[in-house]
DNA sequence: CGCATTTCAGCATAACTGAGATAG
DNA sequence: CCTATCTCAGTTTTGCTGAAATGC
């Protein structure tokens, strides 16, 4: 069953013969499977009153962190893929919305630790098993061994993207990243 | 080889073993990997000058469109995923660089009708291959084969959100869309 | 002292929404 | 008349950059 990216390098290769379209093949598609996901996950974000997913996935980060539920705004910038200057924003938002609150770090007088209130806590577990639904839903059209296969393509792409596996140390301490 | 994505499930596992956190595994990377090529791509359009990969995307959209290299706004909004409203503002943006062109439409006096000029389209051929290399080069880890059941899975997945084939009339005429 | 962490002000832009004009 | 195409004005907002403040 042909996609719109079908339609597409059929276009093309009877414009350009001579290029290979090939890339396009998983660039065009991976970059539109990804807009269509990031809506879906935006509505979710929103049905709980934040203006993004990525509002959410600062919550969820944190949550994931496990009790007391801190991270430095540094922590939560590398994860999520910003610079502190947009996480600080981030945070601001959060803040006022009373799901976050940021207290002085106790081994760094220069920086600051980001937790959950209760409030955000709440909101971040109820949130998670909606995405992890969400998603399911959205694969739905793929077996589980298909899923796998995918997923396991999409790591070794990761990969050579310049992608790099969280820093553990070696003597887990508290938090999984330093 | 582990990537970032192995670390978060990992994570989530210990904090939450009765949640299935497989769907992460292929729509956090998705993603994340749609996260980094944007970005590749995005720098290729500055290098030509443009503030985006969707002005670049419009160029080559038009140039793919063939000779005289013309389609409506609403068929590029409808390609690119955007409102018509806000390809009007991308369409404003290159005619002022002088890239493309509008002209009333003969066949419906409502629109127009977007063309690529001289300069347009030397610019969207040369991005064009570059973009390819660029992309060829971002899936330099993955086996060709592995591209192939990668795309495969891809086009499976885009089909269950709901993205469909370009509508193409039977008896087809001058471009490929209505 | 040089470096790291965080915040902030100012900036650059992008795209959506809804209304309006024109024509089928 | 009702619908479709396109444009525009106004709005929303996100996040980046570079500098400043603080502490290591």
């Amino acid at each position: 069953m042909d996609d719109r990216i079908d339609s597409i390098i059929r276009e093309w290769q009877e414009r350009r013969p001579k290029l290979d379209f090939s890339p396009l093949e998983v660039v065009a598609r991976l970059i539109r499977a990804a807009h269509f996901l990031q809506d879906r996950l935006d509505r979710i974000a929103e049905a709980y009153g934040l203006s993004h997913t990525g509002d959410l996935d600062v919550l969820t980060d944190l949550d994931r962190a496990g009790p007391p539920h801190q991270r430095t705004p540094s922590e939560l910038a590398e994860t999520l893929l910003l610079t502190t200057g947009g996480m600080t924003v981030r945070l601001n938002r959060l803040q006022r919305a009373g799901l976050i609150e940021r207290l002085p770090n106790p081994r760094d007088g220069r920086g600051v630790l980001v937790r959950l209130t209760p409030i955000g806590k709440e909101l971040a577990e109820d949130a998670l098993a909606t995405l992890l639904d969400t998603q399911a839903a959205s694969l739905g059209t793929l077996q589980p061994s298909e899923q796998v296969d995918l997923a396991n393509l999409l790591r070794t792409l990761l990969r050579g993207l310049g992608d790099t596996p969280a820093f553990r140390p070696a003597i887990a301490v508290q938090r999984g990243q330093s």
